[in-house]
DNA sequence: GCAATACATGAGCGTTTGTTCAAGTATTGC
DNA sequence: GCAATACTTGAACAAACGCTCATGTATTGC
């Protein structure tokens, strides 16, 4: 029994469309880069980030104000963060017992603007 | 015992930072716009989804060619295109029994192209 | 020192996600 | 008609995700 991947190189070799195929081909980003970029847009996908995200691109905030505005609790957004930090999309600065979080630099203020500004209502 | 949510709104009611919540809120995009943003961003921020795109950005393709290229299962690349249907990133002309997938327009191909470009190794 | 505050973190848990497998539809060639 | 091909789709299942809850650390005020 071929397995799918057979199946997918059986398809290559057979030769459906050998030329397209070596375009998309040449094209390709590498591995590493699609993990990155991948891994990237996943941390700015999930909604409750992509607002602390959006305030953030405002001011900058503390963990209690980021949970006030979000309407999650602070233990939530102290996760989120936390990845957010591991993303180098957020930097943040403590002060006594407050931790005060903002964008990581202005490649960051863009790419949330965009991906906001590009959302329009589906229809 | 205090709510996650009651803590929060204690931290606003005391104005911990009330003029930067102020500041904050007044940029909040709305639920709906999140929420399209969001699902968007999902959307291509998945690896597979993100090297179906990829390839699609260079030239239009198969199912079969999708799946030979990523190294999937037909089956896996055609739910894969279902979803991205949805999110209409991208669309397919039937030609016999064949599907040929390309992306939706323009746009959607930049989206591609700069979150792939902008992805450097971390470090 | 002691209690309270601001935040971080690990465990646990229900939900979502991406894949495989099996079955189904539609088109082509015999 | 019948088999093969190209693709689609539903079910099932393991893995990943985001939250809550309990606990831990560090700082402030008494």
């Amino acid at each position: 029994m071929p397995t799918a991947l057979d199946r997918a190189a059986a398809c290559e070799e057979r030769g459906i469309h050998p030329e397209a195929l070596e375009t998309a081909r040449r094209a390709a980003p590498d591995e590493a880069r699609v993990a990155r970029a991948s891994s990237l847009l996943k941390a700015v996908s999930d909604p409750t980030r992509l607002r602390i995200l959006a305030a953030l691109a405002a001011t900058e905030l503390c963990v209690c104000d980021l949970a006030a505005l979000t309407g999650t609790s602070e233990s939530a957004v102290s996760h989120q963060l936390r990845l957010l930090r591991e993303e180098r999309l957020v930097a943040f600065r403590k002060e006594g017992r407050m931790a005060y979080y903002r964008l990581m630099d202005h490649h960051v203020t863009e790419l949330i603007r965009s991906a906001l500004e590009h959302a329009q209502e589906p229809g």
